[in-house]
DNA sequence: CGATTGGATGAAGGATTCTTCAGGTTTGGA
DNA sequence: TCCAAACCTGAAGAATCCTTCATCCAATCG
């Protein structure tokens, strides 16, 4: 079960004393420090403690492995993406079909963008820390979201196709992976934004045309 | 670059008598045997000697390092996708957008799909095999065979846009990436190849029109 | 039939890193 | 003030693997 795999990597302790909340959030930012300037290779529990300003021992009392760490990092990343695309879709309600979609790329577009060095590092990471698994919880959150937003759309009348959906998240994805992989220019991102959207407008359009 | 990547991972020697050739075809198996079985974190050096039936020292005389092992079980991969694809492209030839699209994305699915298993296990490995580097290779490939297909197209005259080709087998392979990892029963992969096919086409179609 | 090059062996070296835990320090309430 | 709980420390244990190299076997050639 995704479950399983996430229940590997969460917390040991909560925080209980001002102190600690400060330490933990020290180390959740060293990870990320650690990650950006050493790459995921050098990154070692007791180099992220002395980043912390902690000692290896106390970085163990609320992660309970290594991978844990990037776990962390991964769920926060996620999370924000998450919500961003979330508002985008409230935002959008009772708008027509294209531009509806043109918001939510846009607003994914943006925000993996403003973490792009994050975005690339995580890449990396994902397969070793559980990524497939908080994947899946993101498409999800993300499907419901934009399948009640598309409900509301004030030119097509239309159930929304969950698989439609999802392809259309996956192929999103996937195109920003690759850009940002490549190390794009801003020039570049600002291209593929456009293009994006239409690549989603029209798969979206047509898959509902055909659906009817 | 990413030339320096790749050749860091080439082999040490070249097998010259039938023994060697043997031998290292045997070694070459036995990597994805074990990537198969044992999955990525249990890829030792050793055990995969050990499955082909030699001696780590043996399996180090052609291969500089565990890495490219795994390298060479990457290369061969995107290798029979890069011709698959290839291929497609020939016998598309002359034939209208649509169709053209059609079959370059269902040739890419069949392949994908038919490797499944070992497609699955290089995601999880690729970020440390230079992955991205033998990819952007591939693309590059791609690139050149779709390209020069859709010149010969019977219905649409327009230069093809090389920015529109690479969004679109990033996205096919993001939207891919996802059913594969996800597992997908074979009947969700007829729907996936239908709308990807679907996708690409609408896409391709929308971007011709605003190229011109 | 030597000699030379190719091929194979596998124990041992060497390097890393994760993780624990016994013991010291700080905090906050009674 | 005093104590129990919360926190922190960091040397040392323990487990893995990668990779080498000195040495021996096999094949090919003149």
């Amino acid at each position: 079960m995704s479950t399983n795999t996430i229940t590997a990597f969460e917390p040991r302790k909560t925080p209980v004393q001002a102190r600690s909340t400060v330490t933990v959030k020290a180390i959740s930012e060293a990870t990320i420090q650690v990650l950006l300037t050493h790459g995921a290779d050098r990154l070692t529990t007791t180099r992220v403690a002395g980043r912390a300003g902690v000692s290896v021992g106390t970085l163990y009392q609320y992660y309970p492995n290594k991978r844990s760490l990037l776990f962390a990092v991964f769920e926060d990343h996620l999370n924000k993406v998450s919500r961003t695309v979330e508002l985008a879709c409230e935002d959008a309600r009772d708008k027509a079909l294209s531009e509806m979609i043109r918001q939510v790329v846009e607003a994914y577009v943006d925000v993996k963008m403003q973490r792009a060095d994050i975005s690339v590092a995580l890449y990396k990471v994902a397969p070793d820390v559980g990524g497939p698994a908080l994947v899946k919880q993101t498409v999800q959150r993300l499907r419901k979201a934009i399948g009640s937003m598309l409900l509301t759309a004030s030119d097509v009348k239309l159930s929304p196709d969950k698989f439609a959906i999802d392809l259309m998240l996956s192929a999103m994805a996937g195109a920003m992976r690759s850009a940002l992989e490549a190390g794009a220019s801003p020039a570049m991102f600002r291209k593929m934004r456009e293009h994006l959207v239409l690549l989603c407008q029209s798969y979206m359009a047509a898959a509902m045309a055909k659906g009817a």
